[in-house]
DNA sequence: CTAGGTATACTGACCAGTGAATATACCTTG
DNA sequence: CAAGGTATATTCACTGGTCAGTATACCTAG
């Protein structure tokens, strides 16, 4: 059995990513990622089940170091929460200035294979959001946010929202759109005491500050 | 040369609209619409240059009828500024509910296509958002809203971003998260006197019921 | 010498697009 | 009005190519 260490397993599944996350998953056929790979059609059937069994480890391969990396821009963000949140975004604007970014694999994925509703790879796409989601709300609840649960919900949406439309119109400021609504929001859900003074930047109107929304 | 009234025409455009929405893009097959639209390929290759212009075509049928609809849904709404935003939110949740629903059509097309960047249904897609995201920037001016471009941005960013969220989880309550955070934004950018009353409620905190939200 | 791993070569199905012929409807001209 | 032509609209049958997945054989390491 095929550990997933094994350096063939792992030349595939990096070779499966570079090609599902650049040309989609139905553009891509089984055997272009052998060849990309260096191998034959019949080693890659050896290492996986079937081409849904591969797309399902693209994703998989990548739920864990794509969490990592909205960890560390959380964390290595120096100000107070909302101006962590918007790291984040801040960050995502720099990737998708990249002439090669693409979106999020995750959920070009689950557009592709709307019709296949129980695929293992749609399952693994909604178990990441997920995870981040619930990260995200444990990092406003220590934070002593009392809507931790619906904040971390709208973060999420903002975010997606940014991978679809910064995909279509080919511009990462709507990365930075969303990254100032998310500072607007979070701030206007943070108790007073521990709000940062940059979060009293309205991002929305000049004249008005949305800290009475909370 | 066939007009755009062209019963045939029309056939094919109604087939090929169920099934592309259905099913995604390169999942169905140009001989599939032709038998849904219960004429041959070369029929439809009569009226259509290639699938790819099928696909435009698709999206292109789909761009008036969607604005219709969610100015429809705006102006039907009786309350102010924030409530009418967010009765668009309410109306697609109840949408997204419908077992065939599969999230919108031209971000769908757009992730699936994203390999193709100058895709003339791509053009379309961004277009259409393009539109309704003026649309409601000229809403939010006239009802005295400063930064009226930046809010319908964030406006567009948590629709697409619902879409594309609903659609992974399969959970349209998300979508009402969405038009709460859509509603607060909105109602922190109105100047203080057309203030409506709803919009003082917070949307952060599930404990206060949103009318309509149910 | 045997079991895990790889290669060549194949299958049957499907795909986008086309060639040649035919039907229909209208329109000109004698 | 009638004969013949022309553009529109449609069909059947086909092409070259690609797809996911497989049958069989080989090869190398333990």
């Amino acid at each position: 059995m095929a550990r997933s260490s094994d350096p063939t397993r792992t030349r595939i599944l990096d070779a499966a990513s570079r090609l599902f996350y650049a040309e989609g998953i139905r553009a891509v056929s089984v055997d272009a990622v052998a060849e990309k790979a260096g191998i034959t059609k019949k080693t890659l059937y050896y290492h996986f089940r079937s081409k849904d069994d591969l797309v399902a480890a693209y994703l998989a391969a990548r739920d864990q170091p794509n969490l990592a990396l909205f960890k560390r821009w959380f964390d290595e963000d120096t100000g107070a929460v909302p101006d962590k949140v918007a790291a984040i975004f801040r960050h995502l604007a720099e990737a998708a200035r990249h002439p090669r970014w693409r979106g999020c694999g995750f959920l070009r994925t689950t557009a592709e294979l709307a019709n296949l509703p129980g695929h293992p790879a749609i399952r693994i796409g909604a178990a990441h959001k997920k995870k981040f989601e619930a990260w995200l709300q444990a990092m406003f609840a220590d934070a002593g946010i009392a809507g931790s649960g619906e904040l971390a919900r709208q973060m999420l949406l903002l975010l997606d929202g940014a991978f679809a439309v910064v995909l279509l119109h080919r511009d990462a400021s709507y990365m930075e759109t969303a990254g100032e609504a998310a500072r607007t929001l979070v701030a206007a859900a943070l108790p007073r005491r521990t709000r940062s003074p940059r979060s009293r930047q309205p991002a929305v109107t000049p004249s008005a500050p949305a800290a009475g929304a909370a």
